[in-house]
DNA sequence: CAAAGCATGTAAGCAGTTACATGATTGT
DNA sequence: ACAATCATGTAACTGCTTACATGCTTTG
């Protein structure tokens, strides 16, 4: 799994530029690529040296010419062969978790403000990605199937959040009762 | 965050060999680095080389010699600056998730064998979790806030997954109802 | 006798991130 | 005047993964 494969979905849609589809990258919660603007260039050009997308070249006036990919059945055959592919298990890192197993070295109250920190930084995100799903997705009319897995996935990102942030309130109390602050 | 600060972290508990953290890394549920062999014994010296671990060479008779490393001073400070940085989000790529975004091209009957491929793997690997979480971490023994946060660690870990199976045995509902099988 | 464990590494490659580089047009 | 939008790319770096490479000892 690459950004190459999102790439050909996108262009399953319809054909777009690099620089619009750097804008559905950045516009997506669950694409969530952070430096696009270069990787997309990048792999647009590799997926045409392997004849997986056309690229139809439209010459501007004083700006750089306009380079519209689209999807030949050569890409249509190799998205297809991926999604077909074996589901990977999801990766769950999260590298925070991580940070908190060490974290012995810690006095209570420095933990306890990183746990806040964290708390604080997963609201902003929650609260971000709530108000982005309720906006919806500015996908075009597709089938009820297609329309009602991308809202899931949506769905399933935002109560990621959420879940993890409850979590996090629940490990504070529970450290908190263990170790109750000198007040 | 990389893998040398959770090396900075198994060394704090006490000395091991690159052999010994290998080890390590791959009986821990949450820090599941995949090709661990190889990145170990690169970091190792790598952080040697920084001056953040040392190393105690140990010839043996006819086996390569052993090289026990441990965390001086300068590690510490390195492993606490770490510990108290800015927390990160979690990724939350769900590769699996971006496959299913473009299902469209396959037919009900190939996306809900797809679905069923990814509900078994999900299946074995909650098993295999749970299976872990109740043997429990082969941790030494320390303070009850160590352990405290290791057990919800590794909880929230079994209970992502479930998580995942759960939202998606409600997809697979879902979608069977809006396009019933002809049976 | 084969498999698992002990014990170390190297090399090549991929995906993703950050920073750099250019330059006109349109809106506030 | 400044920022945002349109529009393209390159270069360097980090982190992780896969495959390769060696060779002895213990256990089944």
């Amino acid at each position: 799994m690459s950004i190459r494969h999102a790439i050909l979905g996108f262009l399953s849609w319809k054909p777009f530029t690099g620089y619009e589809l750097k804008k559905l990258f950045a516009d997506s919660l669950s694409f969530h690529w952070t430096g696009n603007n270069n990787q997309i260039y990048g792999s647009l050009i590799q997926l045409h040296r392997d004849g997986l997308v056309s690229q139809e070249v439209q010459p501007q006036e004083k700006l750089p010419a306009r380079k519209l990919y689209a999807i030949p059945p050569a890409g249509r055959e190799e998205l297809r062969a991926w999604l077909l592919a074996e589901p990977e298990l999801p990766q769950l890192r999260n590298s925070f978790h991580i940070q908190l197993a060490w974290a012995e070295a810690l006095s209570d109250r420095e933990l306890d403000s990183l746990l806040e920190a964290y708390e604080r930084v997963l609201e902003a995100q929650t609260l971000m990605c709530r108000e982005r799903a309720r906006r919806g997705l500015a996908a075009p009319g597709r089938s009820p199937r297609e329309i009602l897995v991308w809202r899931r996935i949506e769905e399933k990102r935002v109560g990621d959040y959420e879940d993890e942030l409850d979590w996090l309130r629940s490990l504070r109390e529970d450290l908190k009762a263990l170790s109750p602050e000198p007040s």
